[in-house]
DNA sequence: CCTACCGATCGGTAGG
DNA sequence: CCTACCGATCGGTAGG
């Protein structure tokens, strides 16, 4: 029926699927991520789904990529011209709030990081190992940011960047919560003023 | 085959499967508790799990009613003879770590509340609803217990109390994400001394 | 509490 | 990229 498709035009539909797939597992996780919701979503055959990862496993794994690609874009590059150290550090802050608070389009039932990590922080395998190595490596990214903040004297010398790390984590698993959950307005904010006391006298 | 069970027996039975539901849920989550796997299990059929239930959802809301019913008599209850306020506070703080630490055989999986928010924040229905209303009402008991804190003078007459409650809950998220997702044993450690400058100075 | 069943959906494959 | 399948499992029901 449908002619073979160019390779650019299999390019993009992997590309449609994959979109698709960060939207539906930010609702209903990587594992109710299925090929047949995939399917009825894009008007494809799942033999059509499928063809383009072989198994759910790789297309788990081609989601979970795609929405580290997403965070990167959204909260890590804005910031990316700042000065390094504390207003780099302020600035991806700002902006991971601004993700939690608005980026429902891509993330319609809120950050796949969150859902993903505690989805599957109970088993084994590949998408496991994937989701810790991502927050291992945005965790190891915010120390580095706090340690230049030290060295360049914004931050007190006595500062552990690993525990203000831990904190800050804590702090957006929380703003998740309280925006997904409880669809509290007052969140954002509750977070700017924790920040400040956090990054103030760290 | 089996015999007509008495009254007793039949409320033992379904004690047996919460409990059993409550393992399952805290690793799989609570749509991946199904009742084939609890028949296997407990060596019943799926027709004699789901008579005492009648539906899925009735068995999802009966596991969150046990699990909240854990998480009063590990962590709460134990701290109920300190006094009122900051001492009272500090127990259940210490008691929570202890449960997210050690609690491995009621939820091998990590806490089933943390489970179940990220799981249906983005979803509706009675399970939902029922996950958001637990959270409230552990929610407001801390705030009770800040509230408390700063009438007797032990916390800065300027502490607000929901700040602080969500600040708390923030270090608890991050504390089973770093337990059950990168084993880490320096965060029960993290956790107290994030505690102490959250409670030293509110 | 059981056996025996239901339609729906799961991930995945064969073959084109 | 499709149609047409496969065996397994899902929640749930009938009847005892």
């Amino acid at each position: 029926m449908s002619p073979r498709k160019s390779a650019a035009e299999a390019r993009r539909t992997r590309e449609r699927i994959v979109e698709r797939g960060v939207a539906i597992a930010s609702v209903e996780g990587l594992e109710g991520l299925t090929i047949g919701r995939l399917a009825t979503d894009l008007g494809m055959s799942k033999a059509g789904i499928l063809g383009h990862f072989g198994t759910k496993e790789t297309l788990q794994l081609a989601t979970l990529d795609e929405a580290s690609a997403v965070f990167l874009r959204v909260v890590w590059q804005p910031a990316a011209h700042e000065t390094p150290g504390l207003p780099r550090l302020r600035a991806v802050c700002e902006a991971w709030i601004t993700y939690l608070e608005h980026e429902r389009e891509i993330f319609p039932g809120g950050c796949l990081f969150t859902t993903a990590s505690v989805e599957f922080d109970a088993r084994g395998g590949r998408v496991r190992d994937a989701v810790a190595r991502l927050h291992r490596l945005w965790r190891r990214r915010l120390v580095g940011e706090l340690r230049l903040a030290v060295t360049a004297g914004d931050l007190p010398s006595g500062t552990d960047p690993e525990q203000v790390a831990y904190e800050l984590v804590g702090l957006y698993l929380a703003l998740n919560q309280a925006i997904q959950l409880f669809a509290d307005p007052l969140a954002p904010d509750r977070t700017r003023r924790a920040l400040d006391r956090l990054l103030a006298q760290a």
